[in-house]
DNA sequence: GAGCAAGTAGACCTAGCGGTATACCTATGG
DNA sequence: CCATAGGTATACCGCTAGGTCTACTTGCTC
């Protein structure tokens, strides 16, 4: 019973510090709106601070699961696998309730870079980078580096605008400009049918 | 000798909101650090959401005054001036105490889209949009639109990278990827001369 | 020199924050 | 049946924030 109270704790806390900022929720209100004491949470996390580096790692857990089924779910052409995550990220900019990106709102709300919460957050975004090395090391004739820091440029941008803007039409741009970047100087085996690796996430 | 109080006071105000953010820095301690009352500022500004929008508007500007110089400086190929754009990034990314985009964090500490700081925030990049769609739409055989808003992308993604890892390798990748998007599908007359258009902003 | 706009210093107010202490309740398991 | 670990409710603490009030001074202009 005591797990279940600390999961639900988190959950509520990672859904309302995500959705509103994690400076502008505060303790009281994540209690009462999960409906348990002010103690529990102190004696589950300990302080703020440790809450929020327990939703972050939470979050992070869920944006692999879903970026990791956006691209298996792909073909086996490692462009397609590339495209498909752009193409998730429309979808996901555009149904109800998104709330941009966790990690850069906890990177700029804890700016000093040794900050726990700052940490998480830069570690969230080193896997996506390291996530992507992998896929475009797939891709024939590329450069992985190049190609994935660009297409990493892109998908911070796109998560950036439409925050900013409020709409989704950043990722159709971004995906759009990911194939021209992925249309390489060298010619690409149009017909590749090789299985590819599947990269853990 | 108002007015000069004022402008110190606005000055100073910018310099620590931008560099620490609007949330950490308190009224107080921007009073000591421009050596002046509590009451000049209330009597100057009205509040600090009004001083924080008044250090936007200076803060625009200031940008302004620097983007078109980094652009208009380069010679009179289109391609070379909006290259040029992410060649002035680097600089300023690794320039001594550069502090990552006031704009993006004031968008986010400041999430509600009605909220006069957020509004600031997006006229802003609004701006920047119709600045590059400008510069875009003299690039010969492109699509402005499409153009602009992914060199949009890159540039957007570029700040939020630089200001996440906290090195200016971002700027140099997004560079290339514009080169990449600058070499569009038909082909260019690579040695133009026309004179190019001053686009105001 | 009088008058007035502007600046100063600092006490003060209210509100909210993160975090603690305490006293009581409740359910599980030997 | 009762010991105990965990949950609850609420009062409380210290601190800081944004913002106001007031009494006093400065400096420019007629």
């Amino acid at each position: 019973m005591a797990v279940r109270k600390r999961d639900h704790l988190l959950a509520v806390a990672q859904r309302m510090f995500c959705e509103t900022g994690f400076h502008a929720v505060s303790v009281d209100e994540i209690v009462r709106e999960a409906g348990v004491a002010r103690m529990t949470l102190y004696k589950n996390f300990g302080s703020k601070d440790d809450l929020i580096v327990a939703t972050l790692k939470r979050e992070d857990r869920m944006f692999r699961e879903w970026l990791v089924s956006a691209v298996e779910a792909q073909s086996d052409r490692p462009e397609d696998r590339l495209l498909a995550l752009f193409h998730a990220l429309y979808d996901r900019f555009a149904s109800e309730g998104y709330y941009g990106c966790a990690f850069i709102r906890a990177s700029i709300e804890y700016p000093a870079p040794g900050h726990p919460v700052h940490r998480a957050a830069r570690e969230h975004k080193e896997m996506i980078r390291s996530y992507l090395r992998g896929l475009a090391a797939e891709v024939k004739g590329a450069d992985p580096m190049t190609l994935s820091e660009q297409l990493y440029l892109l998908f911070e941008g796109a998560i950036t605008a439409s925050q900013l803007h409020g709409e989704p039409w950043p990722a159709e741009y971004a995906r759009r400009a990911a194939e021209k970047l992925l249309t390489g100087p060298s010619v690409e085996p149009r017909a590749s049918k090789k299985r590819n690796k599947v990269h853990a996430l």
